[in-house]
DNA sequence: TCTTGCACATACCAATTAGTATGTTCATCT
DNA sequence: AGATGAACATACTAATTGGTATGTGCAAGA
């Protein structure tokens, strides 16, 4: 293989979408990649610092470098997050909503039982969560939004009403109730626009 | 004991609630209730059926008949939704908030891994959904909204919010991060209605 | 009184899991 | 050429996990 480790951590972050970090078997999925055992302790020390180097190295990075873009968008910082939420939809189908958020169900099972685990995704979190804050709070320096607000509660909203997208897709596995649901938050942040 | 299969039930729900259904060592969970597995084994089939009697006995009748309350409130319906949602958090405190919502946690994990746990869960979401909807219908049809809405669609982006407020408060290990989502949400919600 | 069966306890077990200990191969540097 | 170390493979293991098989006490009915 080019970049066994690389292959390794993808291998494990799609066992860690399906069937969350305790559900993962390192053994399986190594198993399935063709290699063994010896691979995977020769680049991993243990099950606990592959769940952080997925953290690290595939799920923060594809959740901050999105929503960073925020700080460069042109337009509207309404729009802007519209956008990044556009840009997610876009990259789901049937089977991503049926899995859900990778970085929800993390959250959801590890947060509060490993340390390590929660400081990472509370770190990515908050990157997510300033990115939208300083993106409203710029809307508002500028008289774009008709209503005044603060910017930090109102992004945890965002963020949270975006989270729970994927939770009702994800319950009901359907796209229409996750559509439904993001059409409704993008419908509310629009009413947010002066104008 | 007076209520044993109940005990079993109640005590692994709380660890459920803490590690997640795949995380719940049911020997653990009843050697601390001073039990043994005959105890155990005698009232269930398996570790599979005991989640499901968790979801049908506990979760499910505690989250339909919070919404289901719905249909008797008097007075705006916007505000009964508010009332359900400031149940809620009137329910929680700093530990609960770590360690989130059962219910969205549960779909987070076990949604995609298991029919039984699927159907259940998107049974319970069904129900909160539609008397969620019914509710912005009754408004709807009253005139007390301020602008048209799809009813069933709006309802998903309530349930979608809401349970991404304990997504949010579970990441950021902060009640404070919750409250805020919470507010802004029923700040939007409030915004529906007339006058 | 005898029996039946519920409500558990005790003891055992096979499979799984995460991990270790120990090779082996091969490229590279000296 | 010989030494070295990275990159794996192979074989083993201790602990855990979920479950079964069997035993026991005791209350209720025949």
């Amino acid at each position: 293989m080019i970049d066994t480790r690389r292959n390794i951590l993808e291998k494990n972050y799609e066992a860690m979408h399906r069937h969350g970090f305790q559900g993962v078997r390192p053994d399986k999925v190594i198993s399935e990649l063709g290699i063994t055992k010896g691979a995977f302790y020769h680049y991993f020390p243990g099950k606990l610092e592959l769940g952080y180097a997925v953290v690290d190295e595939i799920i923060g990075p594809r959740y901050t470098g999105l929503w960073q873009q925020l700080e460069h968008y042109q337009g509207h910082p309404v729009e802007g997050i519209v956008w990044c939420l556009e840009y997610i939809r876009s990259g789901m189908n049937e089977q991503s909503c049926a899995l859900g958020c990778p970085l929800n169900n993390l959250i959801n099972e590890m947060a509060p039982l490993d340390e390590g685990f929660r400081i990472r995704l509370q770190g990515i979190m908050e990157t997510m969560h300033s990115a939208i804050a300083r993106a409203l709070q710029r809307a508002a320096d500028k008289g774009l939004l008709n209503r005044t607000l603060d910017a930090k509660n109102y992004a945890y909203f965002v963020l949270a009403a975006m989270e729970g997208c994927f939770s009702v897709g994800k319950s009901m596995q359907r796209r229409t109730a996750f559509d439904a649901a993001l059409d409704e938050l993008i419908g509310t942040l629009r009413g947010l626009k002066q104008g």
